[in-house]
RNA sequence: GCCGCUAUGGUGGAAUUGGCAGACACAAGGGACUUAAAAUCCCUCGGAAGAAAUUCCGUACCGGUUCGACCCCGGUUAGCGGCACCA
């Protein structure tokens, strides 16, 4: 019989879909495994190849943790607000709505006809008002809390999107969407408080399990640093105060540097006789945008403020005060103290403008470069810390500054507060107004959702206002404080909004009460498994575990961190090793493959592709050997003979098959799974013939990977009910070993000869036994063993002189 | 520049974490079946020498530790990802 997978694919998924196969259940009295892969934007280029390696890899766990006897929740959705769906409505004059609902169609029945297991009776998506009602709410608990605030701010401003970027958004200067340039504007925005909870982001990674690369990449961008602030005074009687990691280096100041934006410049401005150079400086610094500055990056640029110095607490000396843009307003103070000695871009400064280099940490050679080790250092030139090491300096410098009143200890972070704007139309309307007498304030939860507006003009405005800006009808509300004429705020929230909390919503997605109730978040959360993109560290999965922390500290859901494991899939490259692209014209459509395969080929591949963790390249020629395995799977049924258990020859490979199988499938080798299947019907068919227990076995153990073909055999052989229905093969860790094992005989570390024994032979007969093999005799003769080394199951080693 | 990761046949990749390098596939070559092709089945397949048994070399490069190193240590090179004047 041939194997026609068109015909077998269509039913089963037809059954699944009728029968409600893989919904979770409501009883929380069973184990619950949550399994979760990013829910996809669902662009107008339809599914990419990409998409499946993840959805395929966790499918393959939910499947075995159900055959396990969990509870599994394993859903999907749809992220589908944002600019493509909008840009693509202005192009063509269709509603982003209607966009994304033909957009949602096209996606979902791809999905559904690659097989996956998910919860389709929980399908949530961002963009339905039911959905993004509880967005807003959780905005205006965050207002309450202080935590969502206006600000007038520098912000990044894509010069192609016309739009607000967060600082995650942008890449080498550019956007990293449209890689338009990006430029700096000042424009009032709405911000969310992530600072406040940067230490917690950091120290509950450690009560987490994410892959080492995620933890990193998350501890690296919060750039959580330890130091103090230290106040200078100055000529003019100010206090400056800067930030610094290296408080032990304080005899080491020669000069100061501050940012051209600091308001000492403004201030000063009467006290400086060079004015009109300084604000010259400053002026071209502001006009270059992000790109410029990172591009011109190396060469040390600034004007001395003269007439103003400043002076050293340590040491009463005064020092001058430079202008330089390679000090940032928005880090720290704004301001440095330049030790030249021990810093290599205060040291490259001073070499421009022939400043005085002073070492206070033995160590290095100064006249070359910077000395920046802390480690060996030894302090010298530095008054009480002399003699001192580097780090007993730190300790001894901060108390003192502490007790004079002249700094103190201080962590600072490189995360900023996270810009949460956007002047477009597709998106969450933030729920508050804007009232002349009583200022901003958030409209009342009983108006929620606050629903966008019908409108067909989706442009934003000349100077980049909303597009809902221009709706006046819509604008126009009164003030829930006063009942005054009052404006709403004509933003809207970014895309990463309605992302940072999907997960809770899955736990109970038609609840409209509360986002999900407390006996549902209770039971499911946290996420046991959370699989997605290594571009999401730095956005999405941090704005999420933010949220979650917020919400955890409101009372709203019941676990610290939202999931409890975090791992990543590599892309998937087009066939000449690059990323796959419409420009490079190496991209490659699931439905063709879908089509010309099968959807249990196509998953089989994508997880026989390589290591899950890794990038690999598309081969159209390797997809063939997962299509003739799946023949040869199917042509089983034709070679069925008596017998429930496991023939004696086929045995061992059986048990340690299923052990193999079930191992890699928690650690996503699903590669290596594969290849022990692969194996085992080779041998099967070196068997001729197998048993139906043997038979039931291997097509449970399959079924993860390739379900519908599995299904099919399993009810063509008259097995009882569906796979998706039994249980997982259990295996007996004493029948995984075999009874004879052939063990190596080495020389001096070199191979030399084999031979087969009893597999629990013990030291003294496996020695005995390697002294007879043939060859090996003659080799020893006349040397001196001066080592025997036995290693249990493989080897035995002579070691002779 | 800093942080992290990677490097194994013609190709994708295995190797129980210090114990037989190259599992499982793909491609290629040879053969069987066929009028022929496709499909299928069988054989070969890291390099060198040899008729063969076998021997030597071989996991980016140089060195070290060890009875024994793809694996550990020191150094170098190349590639990928992230950050990038963060004081």
């Amino acid at each position: 019989m041939k194997y026609d997978f068109k015909a077998i694919e269509k039913k089963w998924q037809q059954k699944w879909e009728d029968e409600h196969t893989f919904s979770a259940k409501q009883d929380f009295s069973l184990p619950k495994f949550y399994a979760l892969v990013e829910f996809p934007y669902p662009s107008g280029q339809g599914l990419h190849v990409g998409h499946p390696r993840s959805y395929t890899a966790l499918d393959i766990v939910a499947r075995k943790k159900r055959l396990d006897g969990y509870n599994v929740l394993y859903p999907m959705g749809w992220d589908a607000f944002g600019l493509p769906t909008e840009n693509f409505a202005m192009k063509n004059h269709i509603h982003p709505e209607i966009v994304t609902k033909n957009n949602v169609a096209r996606f979902k029945s791809q999905l559904k006809s690659l097989g996956l297991s998910f919860d389709w009776d929980r399908e949530i998506n961002t963009t339905d008002p039911s959905y993004y009602k509880w967005t807003q709410w959780i905005f205006l608990q965050l207002y309450k809390k202080g935590l969502a605030y206006k600000k007038e701010m520098n912000v990044n401003w894509c010069t192609g999107c016309k739009v607000v970027l967060a600082n995650e958004e942008v890449v080498n200067g550019t956007c990293e969407r449209c890689h338009s340039p990006v430029v700096h504007k000042v424009k009032s925005q709405w911000m969310l408080r992530i600072t406040a909870y940067a230490d917690r982001l950091i120290d509950d990674l450690d009560t987490v399990n994410f892959i080492d690369r995620v933890t990193t990449q998350q501890k690296n961008w919060i750039g959580r640093s330890h130091g103090a602030e230290v106040t200078f005074g100055t000529t003019e009687g100010d206090e400056m105060i800067v930030y610094t990691t290296r408080p032990d280096t304080l005899f080491g100041v020669t000069y100061m540097v501050i940012a051209p934006e600091h308001k000492f410049v403004d201030k000063w401005a009467d006290k400086i006789s060079n004015i009109d150079e300084v604000r010259a400086y400053r002026d071209a610094a502001a006009h270059k945008s992000d790109f410029e500055r990172t591009e011109l990056a190396k060469e040390k640029t600034g004007v001395r403020l003269d007439g103003v110095m400043a002076i050293n607490p340590v040491n009463g000396k005064q020092i001058p005060i430079f202008v330089s843009d390679y000090v940032l307003a928005s880090y720290g103070t704004g301001a440095i103290m330049a030790v030249p000695g021990h810093d290599q871009r205060d040291y490259d400064f001073a070499k421009v403008f022939g400043l005085p280099i002073i070492e206070v940490v033995a160590g290095g050679d100064i006249t070359k470069e910077a000395f920046t080790d802390c480690a060996t250092g030894v302090m010298v030139n530095s008054g009480f810390l002399t003699g001192m090491s580097v780090d007993d300096a730190k300790v001894a410098i901060t108390e003192w500054l502490e007790k004079e009143g002249k700094g103190v200890k201080k962590t600072n972070f490189k995360l900023r507060d996270w810009v949460f704007s956007r002047q477009r139309y597709w998106g969450e309307p933030i729920p508050m107004v804007y009232c002349e007498k009583c200022g901003w304030q958030p409209i009342p939860e009983s108006e929620l959702p606050l629903k966008l507006p019908e409108i067909s003009d989706y442009e934003p405005g000349p100077e980049g206002e909303s597009p809902l800006a221009r709706h006046t009808d819509w604008v126009n509300t009164t003030c829930p404080c006063c009942g005054g004429p009052a404006k709403r705020e004509t933003d809207t929230m970014p895309q990463w909004a309605g992302s940072s909390w999907y997960f809770l919503r899955y736990c109970d997605p038609h609840n409209d009460e509360a986002l999900a109730s407390p006996e549902a978040l209770k039971y499911w959360m946290p996420v046991d498994w959370y699989n997605g993109g290594m571009e999401h560290t730095t956005l999405h999965l941090l704005y999420s575990r933010f949220w979650h922390k917020f919400l955890y500290d409101i009372g709203v859901v019941p676990t610290a961190e939202p999931y409890a494991k975090r791992t990543s899939h590599g892309m998937i490259l087009g066939e000449n090793g690059e990323k796959m692209s419409k420009s490079r014209g190496n991209v490659v459509n699931p439905d063709d493959i879908v089509d010309q395969y099968g959807a249990d080929t196509m998953r089989l591949y994508e997880m026989f592709i390589g290591d899950f963790e890794k990038a690999a390249p598309w081969s159209s020629s390797s997809i063939k050997g997962c299509k003739r395995f799946l023949e040869r799977v199917f042509d089983l049924s034709e070679k069925l003979i008596d017998g429930d258990g496991y023939r004696p020859q086929l045995e061992t490979s059986f048990h340690k098959a299923i052990k193999k199988v079930s191992e890699d499938i928690l650690q996503l080798k699903m590669n290596t799974a594969i290849a022990t299947l692969m194996s085992l019907l080779n041998e099967i068919d070196d068997a001729k013939g197998i048993t139906r227990g043997e038979y039931r076995t291997f097509l449970v153990l399959l079924n993860p990977f390739a379900p519908h073909i599995t299904e099919e055999l399993w009810e063509m052989a008259g097995f009882e009910g569906q796979i998706a229905q039994t249980s997982w093969p259990t295996y007996d860790e004493s029948k995984c070993k075999d009874a004879q094992i052939e063990m190596v005989v080495q020389i001096s570390g070199k191979l030399r000869g084999r031979f087969v024994a009893d597999a629990n032979i013990d030291k003294e007969a496996a020695i005995a036994a390697a002294k007879a093999v043939e060859g090996i005799a003659a080799q020893i003769e006349g040397k001196t063993i001066v080592k025997e080394i036995y290693v249990p199951g493989k080897l035995v080693n002579l070691v002779v002189r």
